[in-house]
DNA sequence: TATTGTTATACTCTATAACTATA
DNA sequence: TATAGTTATAGAGTATAACAATA
């Protein structure tokens, strides 16, 4: 049985896609727009360029993202004042207060079932694999 | 910086997803193709019912993706005897052939990029993340 | 009645192409 | 010309709802 890892890894991929997507719903945000958050949050300001390069969508597709969490109050845009072409994308207060509250609500659904369903070695193990699986994604 | 892990895991499957998806023209299948076919080689014949619930999606979604596959003449379906309802769906003698050629030819990408940039080591901690992922993913 | 599978329809995510404004 | 971003359009993947056929 040669190939499995990479067969399983084709697998896994989908599944856990539609088990995160199947969760959106108790934040209301769809996993392109809480990956956007993250990044935000972890990164600081960033362009709308810059965000798709970093996800690796074209910057169309981030702009159609960008729109919804402008239009929910959580992304605010400024205007660069050296570059009159850019705008600088960043969390509002708001979304940052939200962020708090959920995190010590506990609500994360994944952080949830991590804490819950794995010993500290596994978590180990499991950060590991994520870093690898990372190396793919280039 | 708390809630890293989960973090990145939400982050990681959406770039995994698009970084497979690119590779999928040149195998002229798509990413739930794919797991279809990677499913009904491992596992052996199957109903729409038992595949669309081994993959999480709805029978309606399997259906569309099995109607592909036909179409491309990878998987065909016969009648079960027993019950009227159920049709047996399985791989064609061109698929098996199809998956033969491909594997010895090493034209699977992503198998050949684990080969190539991780070490033996790594790709046994690459294979454990990606067990305790699974457990995710149910 | 319950189950298998199909058809119709809609929404999300992403892409390509064509455009505007600024550098 | 080149870059940042927008608008228009299309396709893949999945969902819900309603249905037909068989058990």
């Amino acid at each position: 049985m040669p190939p499995t890892l990479a067969a399983d890894i084709r697998s896994l991929i989908g599944q856990l896609r539609r088990r995160l997507k199947k969760e959106a719903p108790r934040h209301g945000l769809t996993p392109p727009e809480q990956a956007v958050i993250i990044r935000l949050e972890r990164e600081g300001p960033a362009t709308l360029t810059t965000l798709a390069q970093a996800e690796g969508v074209r910057s169309q597709s981030m702009g159609a993202t960008v729109a919804v969490l402008k239009a929910s109050g959580l992304v605010a845009g400024t205007p660069d004042p050296n570059d009159g072409r850019q705008t600088v994308l960043a969390l509002t207060p708001a979304c940052h207060a939200l962020l708090h509250a959920h995190r010590t609500a506990r609500e994360d659904w994944l952080a949830q079932v991590i804490a819950a369903r794995f010993t500290p070695e596994e978590q180990a193990t499991l950060a590991a694999g994520v870093e690898l699986l990372k190396r793919l994604a280039d």
